[in-house]
DNA sequence: ATATATCATACCGAATTAATATGTTTTATT
DNA sequence: AATAAAACATATTAATTCGGTATGATATAT
């Protein structure tokens, strides 16, 4: 399925903020984007969605950045991308332009509605603490020694 | 979750075909294309998506038609819209330009592929049969006194 | 032969997406 | 007070995808 490349820098700025949670300090976009090796002026318009979604603090001005609304447990996957991809959040449109009313009820009850359904599950029941604790699992024990 | 035109009136398309699976008969794409009340050469893109999926038998010329490849009860949502909708079922393309690799691996294990699994077998559990007796119980029992 | 159908490409305009450009506002620091 | 460093806002551009048409070729029952 697909996901944008906006939804793919917003999970991974998240997860960025995320191993940035304890320090109490801001961290600046740029800084971000330079780690994500994308522009600066791209990943701002990321962060006023998720800023938009109520997921970051920001701080102005110098010494400025952003920081995490809550702890990693208390966001989700799927707060991240509903706040990025409406297009693949919104409910399916199920028009299709059918003389029988009942078959567009079928499709909607059977098939576009459960797929909301499903789509919203999967993506609430992993956290940015889930993310952290699996990037921790493959850091360690060997591969340890291949870091600073 | 957006589902693209193409994919609801394959999906629509495909319950007409199954309506008429037990008369042994093949029917026209232009009759189906009135019954929805879109135009006969746009449908024909989609029969041929379906065709290339395997689910639809096709006989050229005078008198022919298409037909299901086999029971409403073998074909799912899932077949029809991966016939369909390249771009949703394609597995999410992981790439987010980040230099650390773990967070990529982070983000595809426990977002994306949890989530292409999820649509699969939400779509793969609902199948034409489904849909059919579904538009079945609409139409009874009260309501089938305002049809012929 | 002819009418009726599938089948195959090519094309077009609109919408969306990815990314850049330009500037403004705010604030810590000097 | 001046400056530098940051968020914030909006417009623009380029590329891609999507929804839909157009044109014609091929096959086949009658």
């Amino acid at each position: 399925m697909r996901i944008s490349a906006k939804g793919r820098y917003g999970l991974a700025a998240m997860v960025h903020l995320a191993l940035n949670y304890n320090s109490g300090s801001p961290i600046t976009i740029i800084s971000i984007s330079e780690k994500m090796g994308i522009s600066k002026i791209y990943l701002e318009q990321v962060f006023a969605l998720l800023k938009r979604g109520g997921l970051v603090l920001s701080m102005k001005g110098s010494q400025g950045g952003y920081q995490l609304a809550r702890s990693p447990q208390e966001i989700s996957a799927y707060d991240i991308l509903a706040s990025i991809e409406t297009s693949m959040m919104e409910p399916a449109d199920k028009t299709v332009a059918d003389t029988q009313p009942h078959l567009e009820n079928a499709m909607q009850e059977l098939v576009f509605s459960k797929l909301d359904i499903s789509v919203k599950t999967a993506l609430t029941e992993v956290s940015l603490e889930d993310l952290l604790q699996n990037i921790e699992s493959q850091s360690s024990p060997e591969q340890l020694m291949y870091f600073i």
